[in-house]
DNA sequence: CTGAAAGCGCTTACAG
DNA sequence: CTGAAAGCGCTTACAG
């Protein structure tokens, strides 16, 4: 803070005349370089603590022509209103803040929906660091390849595709949509619905994965059960009261985040049905209100704090200039109540 | 990104050359100085376009001695183990974001839970920031004293302290507390826990609101009712199923926070008993989540969002050397079903 | 209206 | 082992 005036900052030069020595021996002798005197470190040292010196981060980085700084971008999707606060977002902030964190390094957040990444390329999202984590690709796939091709360091959460320039971690979206389906099938569900957008690439693949499954059971696919049901809350339930309102038949739905599964359930005991016993649900991400939710919820876990720390590791690496390959986290099903498979205890 | 090949950054000296001024013109110009000629200016931004030159960002508030950003520190109880995954704050956060979006700053974000702020002081944190918003008071009250009277730019969320020295933004504790309490009164219950870490400024002064209330209603006090229940989902379990299990009677329950009153409800549901039919819960911020959870939350809101943006537009005028006076955001009682005060839509 | 020059606080090759 | 000097990419008084 340039302004504390208490506690003054003094100036490398400043330490430099109080221990009768130039600017270059402070330097070598606090990055502890080898090639000054042990005596003099020592002296230098204490006289730095005495004096209350530290080195000026922002001089230095820009000295070094580096930021000591992250930029997490999060591909909220626009079309439907997801938010910033969305507790899967924030879990995975948090995963990636406390890694950043150990390996010293700032974190610079973008907010705001973004309409075309590319445009980033001029603001102080890129400019003012080292490298970028992306959080889903919305639909900027195409995007995020010219990014990755042009050189910017960067890593992204979300679906593996074909043609992909860029260095991926993702779950096992595929398998996700199965073991869900799969689960509802073997409790004898027949009608199942899926709720989500499957433009978005992971969604896509979880689909895939509810279609396999309902195969392999023998159920044909009802497309009049596949819902592109929107992340933000408000937008889901309109969505879901216009299927409860249709009489379309449903008896389970597999959903494309806890969030949205959380607002099912509210959903539908409102239309004075009831979960699991009427309407079986299934969600995805198993984020921490999942098992305090009432009923609690069956998800598909994704460990979203570790795929944060993943993201990190891996850009890290890249910065480094080491090739690093994707991560594809596996896919693990929590049973709960909404599910119906473990009774509640009373309702 | 300085490794950016495909689309390699023009420096503004090379800008100069390719129009055959100095930098100082190109600075002025496209800063929109008025002592640069007009089509001196138009000649210099198409130029800047056609190279896709863009200002440095990172030079020019090295130069200007300000850093564009502004740091969140989010003080996180660390005896309640209060994750930054908290939607309280995960919602601040985005009230927070949004806003300084809009003033164009950056935002760092301090991750992980402060033992002493004070040694916040020599840390990127502070070094890389113009200025501090702090998330709760902790139990650092004179801490932040100390901070604010070394002349940091900081502005604070938390209760109303008696000699602060610091810019404060806070909700109303005291009447949170009291219509929360009160609510529960009419309705009829007499055995009204309180739940939450009376040591937080914030809580106390709810707390005070609670007894209040309790009063002005002749409910005695009952110390057995008063539980130090933390912030943290696990551990606010423990504490609930301890009042549960010590048989000690009480029909309804005012929560620090609506996280806490969420695994309230869970843990009353897993003891047999119903909310709101046995144990009404009132929580605390008002969520999003609280209109989705089953039942949904009667809870005392906060204007989470906006606060953020208070906190921001308190800063960004202490800053500009204005003073700035403490805020106090009303309290407002938000009537759902845990309550037991609406019906609930079957169950 | 524009240029020449100093300087923000560091780091690091280059000498010695 | 340490110093003198250049330079990271800008901005802004000071001249003219």
């Amino acid at each position: 803070m340039s302004q504390n005036k208490a506690k003054a900052r003094i100036t490398m030069q400043e330490l430099a005349d109080i221990a009768g020595v130039t600017r270059g021996t402070i330097s070598r002798a606090l990055s502890d370089s080898p090639r000054v005197n042990e005596k003099t470190k020592t002296r230098i040292r204490e006289l730095a603590k005495e004096y209350n010196y530290h080195v000026n981060q922002r001089a230095r980085n820009f000295r070094l022509q580096k930021t000591g700084v992250i930029s997490v971008v999060f591909m909220l999707n626009i079309k439907s209103e997801q938010h910033m606060s969305d507790p899967f977002f924030l879990e995975m902030l948090g995963g990636i803040a406390d890694c950043l964190a150990e390996h010293d390094l700032d974190l610079f957040l973008s907010h705001a929906p973004i309409a075309n990444i590319l445009e980033l390329q001029d603001s102080r999202v890129f400019q003012n660091s080292d490298g970028v984590i992306f959080v889903g690709q919305g639909e900027q796939h195409s995007e995020l390849n010219a990014l990755a091709n042009s050189d910017t360091p960067m890593v992204v959460w979300g679906a593996e595709m074909p043609d992909q320039s860029y260095c991926r971690v993702g779950g096992d979206n595929a398998a996700g949509g199965y073991i869900a389906t799969n689960h509802l099938l073997e409790l004898g569900r027949r009608h199942i619905a899926f709720f989500g957008d499957v433009n978005l690439p992971e969604i896509a693949l979880r689909f895939s994965g509810y279609k396999k499954a309902l195969k392999e059971h023998g159920v044909k696919f009802d497309p009049r059960l596949q819902i592109e049901v929107p992340f933000e809350m408000e937008r889901a339930r309109d969505a879901i009261e216009e299927l409860l309102g249709s009489r379309t038949k449903f008896d389970a739905a597999v959903c494309s985040s806890d969030v949205m599964a959380l607002s099912a359930i509210a959903t539908i005991n409102e239309s004075g049905l009831r979960v699991p016993a009427d309407i079986a649900i299934v969600g995805y991400d198993d984020i921490g209100l999942a098992r305090y939710s009432s009923p609690t919820l069956t998800t598909v876990r994704q460990n979203i704090r570790w795929a944060g720390r993943v993201l990190v590791e891996s850009l890290l690496s890249l910065l480094n200039g080491q090739t690093v390959a994707d991560t594809t986290l596996s896919s693990e099903l929590i049973v709960r109540q909404s599910s119906g498979a473990v009774a509640a205890k009373k309702t």
